[in-house]
DNA sequence: TAAATACAAGTTGTATACATTTTACAAGCC
DNA sequence: GGCTTGTAAAATGTATACAACTTGTATTTA
């Protein structure tokens, strides 16, 4: 990609592979990973393989065996909620310290700019808005946002944010219309706008409660999906892992 | 240990002997770890060595260098008090969920029954307390408070304890004499039975705001060592990472 | 003299061979 | 008939050989 050397190409490779075979469900849930399978799958050797599920083990998606080895982790209600919430506390506590330490104006505009262009990209009618637009610009704001916070903390909302169903993005899909997602985005656009505001103001707290509201937001449309029948949830990749 | 196997004996040695050498401080913070070096040093191959390198860049205490390999991350003074932060809202988490969901009364009891104990060891004159004891039954304490909580918000707060100078008793050190740490561990043991409290009487936002200014004394704590010179600080082993 | 380049040494990423453990299956025993 | 035990196969953990890249140094050239 950038700066990425190639040198590690095999264990990038690896990571990527496995995790789409988890999270597009061709491995289910509960399943026992057999390395030498996966080698044969994806082509690579068992090295960098291994390097990837202790990676994945640490992200949370597959778990170790005690007596060896990795199996796909499965997640029940409570834990696809805990891991919202998660995001929701982390998120706050970035955007808390940064507004009391203050932000430089010139990240400040960075963001408004942001916004500006995602309020853009939601302009027009339902069907003729540019839904990849939308999505990819969100993603940058997020990233920069988030990225207000040291490295610490920013490490930790990456890690929950990689769980396949802790993003609320992985609920929006235009063709596959899940969640009425117009009211749902044109919310998340209000509460992004206030994060920004608070932070200029350097109302910490207020600042913190805002980024909590926002993934309130996303467990609640969890809940929601969660509450439907299986083909809606069908739907939605991400809920592949989720049991009962 | 308990049901471990001796099946990954050589990666838990490679984990913590590489944990050993940087907390110890004979291997300095910012300086570059030769695979080469770790693997003659601690009697074992590459490979479980580079899983535990692999571990400990996860947990954050190495980075990974764009070009290949890793190095002892250095932590700044803001660094160290994010750790601290992050620990106060996720113990928060943990808290109030356990508090809004219930806990089983048998569980509550061994919380109430391990804090009597507690002040059990904290009893008698100083020099006579049963130290030991208190640093044992504290860490029993917290496992079991934090593990009211789900695995997926444990997972962090494990991770996150796992830098040294996380935990409020890598300050602890009788013989050292760091801190005042009788008024310290009196203040605790306080907030301790307010915490069990708020969970009992299913006050999730008052657990929350308890375990938070718990991590705000733990904070003052370890901001106060840091104005000291530096021979108070050489005093504790965990602030060998930190800079400036 | 300073900069650039080529070369060499050292280091990491990858692949694979080996050893130990787990596990499944079948035979034997109570 | 059910349980235990022994053996074989399979899978994981470990060690090491190999290859590609990085980096420092020395030589050459402008």
């Amino acid at each position: 990609m950038s700066g990425k050397s190639a040198r590690a190409a095999q264990s990038q490779r690896a990571l990527m592979g496995v995790r789409d075979l988890i999270i597009s469900g061709e491995i289910r849930a509960g399943s026992r990973l057999s390395e030498l399978a996966l080698v044969e799958r994806l082509g690579i050797s068992r090295t960098p393989l291994r390097a990837a599920l202790a990676q994945l083990g640490q992200e949370g998606l597959v778990e170790a065996i005690p007596s060896g080895g990795y199996a796909v982790r499965s997640f029940s209600r409570e834990d696809v909620i805990d891991a919202i919430e998660l995001r929701g506390v982390l998120e706050g506590l970035a955007l808390r310290l940064a507004a009391e330490r203050g932000v430089a104006p010139a990240r400040m505009g960075e963001l408004v700019r942001l916004l500006d262009g995602i309020d853009e990209a939601l302009r027009g009618d339902v069907e003729d808005m540019d839904f990849d637009r939308y999505v990819d610009l969100n993603a940058t704001f997020h990233e920069k946002l988030w990225g207000l916070a040291s490295q610490t903390i920013r490490r930790e909302i990456e890690r929950v944010t990689s769980l396949p169903f802790a993003s609320p993005s992985a609920f929006l899909d235009k063709q596959a219309g899940v969640l009425e997602f117009r009211r749902s985005l044109y919310g998340a656009q209000a509460q992004h706008r206030a994060m920004v505001s608070a932070i200029a103001l350097r109302e910490g707290t207020r600042a913190e409660a805002l980024a909590r509201e926002h993934a309130r937001l996303a467990r609640q449309n969890l809940e929601f999906v969660l509450d439907q029948d299986r083909s809606l949830i069908r739907r939605v990749p991400a809920l592949s892992l989720v049991v009962g």
